[in-house]
RNA sequence: GGCGACGUAGCCAAGUGGUAAGGCAAGGCUCUGCAAAAGCCUUAUGCGGGGGUUCGAAUCCCCCCGUCGCCUCCA
């Protein structure tokens, strides 16, 4: 079975296929940046990177473009507010973003694309709006014509008669309809503007979303992202306006979108102070775990933020990153072949003998249960991603193989069934964007390596005469400083518990 | 009020007709000088509540309860 998405447009899922084969192009509607990042903004940035690396695992090219609506209302008052121009003020939000999706290796994103860059753009489709008559110049300002087409209301499932009835804000008297929206904003004493066939103004908000995709990814696109809440009404606009400038639907194929985070409970908002920057969660929390977090949940779900949820996928990723570097250093070192492969053999044999627990299983069984598991996890893994990128159960698959390894690294070790569950493991992880290297993989670093051999070789002829002070104080020290030591059967291991700090570019 | 989504163990969360994945937490055991890590076992006759359809329902239908989202510009 092949990959399948749900369409908000058709509300079903449908086996999905671009329209180019091979190729997909992809939009995901980023932040209007007014503000700092919040973890809201998470889950829309990572349904659309993990998306477009499951479908390059799939072996489709992908282009991705984000945008950044940089002007709008609340961008200019603030802006205003502080004394300092929209762009500036809108720039610090950018790089807050992007510094944000860098830490939490958001990848996929090709270009990410800015309004202020594109108002020719915008221009240029508003008014051939109006010339094909979906649009409507008043009073310096520029409106779309939603009775101009038929559709209106189609992604939303609304007809205009019920979103009249459902209205709860005064109507502006002077347009054709009211549900018409602006495109194109007339300026006001204090905002910036653009000299336009109008007169000078700003675009509204929608249109930006429509030029830039149609710019960049051309009249027809493969999937249009972005949070439910847009849904209705940007995306729906988006849609009219887009269509009735091509005269050729569908401007989008697929439409996803992910369901809302609420903190608590509760809603998020800045009235309730319940408002979490995503810079403050990430200097409190590894990044892979926050994206474990939201992985966990199935995008299209509402999910909850709380403290003891994201403490929980902390401890989960720490077992993921420990089973994958403890397979690293299985693999790295030479396998301990202390025990003939015949005494492990008759182990097995020993049916009625001793407790199930301690029987050991014998390489080929090991081997054996190893590939099985590998096997069975990729299987899972792929069919929860193909079901509408169900993230939390490919997890269920993850999780499977890492107990597999565990087992299998506890008993008598075959090196190509490893190496198989290691590229397995990392092909998976790679898709959910957790396989940066570990920190502990800190192979460049000699001086450490070389330091912490001697601590090891020293704690171990300390424990030799049995100087358990000696050895238990090295091990303390050492976890104080960040770096845990275990004692394994196959000697010591050590790793840093804190993540390897950004590498110097 | 209208439209939509959701409600599964102590917590998080998969599972859309065939008898409840996975993670975290908790308890027991194994390994260990101790510890850590890991492995094994235990923890939902039950899937918001109530009816109904069916040989069989968390999954389908009806009603109810609860939570959340959206309901033009002004945001």
């Amino acid at each position: 079975m092949a990959l399948q998405l749900y369409n908000t447009l058709t509300r079903r899922k449908e086996p999905f296929e671009p329209a180019e084969p091979g190729r997909v192009r992809m939009y995901d509607c980023g932040p209007t940046v007014y503000s700092y990042t919040h973890i809201g903004h998470l889950r829309p940035a990572l349904v659309a990177d993990v998306l477009a690396r499951y479908l390059r695992s799939l072996g489709f090219e992908v282009v991705h473009i984000t945008n950044f609506t940089d002007v709008d209302d609340r961008i200019i008052n603030r802006a205003n507010e502080e004394g300092v121009t929209a762009e500036a003020f809108a720039n610090r939000y950018i790089d807050d973003y992007l510094d944000c999706m860098r830490r939490l290796g958001i990848t996929t994103v090709d270009r990410y694309v800015r309004v202020t860059d594109h108002i020719a753009d915008i221009i240029a489709m508003i008014d051939r709006l109006v010339t094909n008559g979906h649009a409507y110049p008043l009073d310096g300002d520029v409106y779309y014509d939603v009775t101009s087409k038929e559709d209106y209301g189609k992604l939303a499932g609304r007809s205009l008669d019920e979103m009249l009835a459902g209205a709860r804000v005064a109507v502006d008297e002077r347009k054709h309809h009211p549900m018409d929206f602006a495109l194109w904003k007339g300026v006001k004493p204090g905002e910036p503007s653009w000299p336009s066939p109008w007169g000078p103004g700003r675009p509204g908000w929608h249109i930006e979303c429509s030029a830039m995709s149609l710019r960049y990814l051309g009249d027809h696109i493969d999937i249009h992202a972005g949070g439910d809440d847009l849904i209705f009404p940007h995306h729906e606009n988006e849609i009219a306006q887009s269509e009735a400038f091509t005269g050729d639907a569908p401007f989008v194929r697929y439409w996803v979108h992910n369901g809302m985070l609420q903190i608590d409970q509760t809603k998020m908002s800045k009235s309730l102070g319940n408002f979490i920057r995503l810079h403050e969660l990430l200097d409190r929390f590894p990044a892979p775990a926050v994206r474990l977090f939201m992985l966990t949940t199935q995008y299209r779900k509402p999910m909850n933020y709380s403290e003891a949820a994201i403490g929980e996928a902390e401890r989960g990723w720490a077992r993921l990153r420990q089973a994958r570097e403890h397979l690293r250093q299985a693999l790295g070192a030479p396998a301990p072949q202390r025990a003939p492969v015949a005494v492990e053999e008759e182990l097995v044999d020993a049916e009625g003998a001793g407790a199930a627990a301690t029987a050991v299983p014998s390489r080929r069984q090991s081997a054996d249960a190893l590939r099985q598991a590998v096997l069975a996890a990729q299987t899972a893994f792929t069919a929860a991603m193909d079901d509408d990128l169900n993230t939390a159960g490919a997890l269920g698959a993850v999780f499977d193989l890492v107990r597999a390894v565990n087992s299998a690294l506890a008993g008598p070790r075959e090196r190509e069934p490893l190496a198989e569950a290691e590229r397995a493991l990392n092909a998976m992880l790679e898709v959910l964007g957790l396989a940066a290297e570990p920190a502990a993989a800190a192979g460049d670093d000699r001086l450490l390596e070389g330091l912490m051999a001697l601590l090891l070789d020293l704690r171990e002829e300390a424990r030799s005469y049995r100087d358990w002070a000696a050895a238990d104080r090295i091990r303390e020290r050492l976890a104080a400083m960040g770096v845990a030591v275990e004692d394994t059967a196959a000697g010591p291991r050590w790793q840093l518990t804190q993540e390897a700090p950004a590498p110097r570019a």
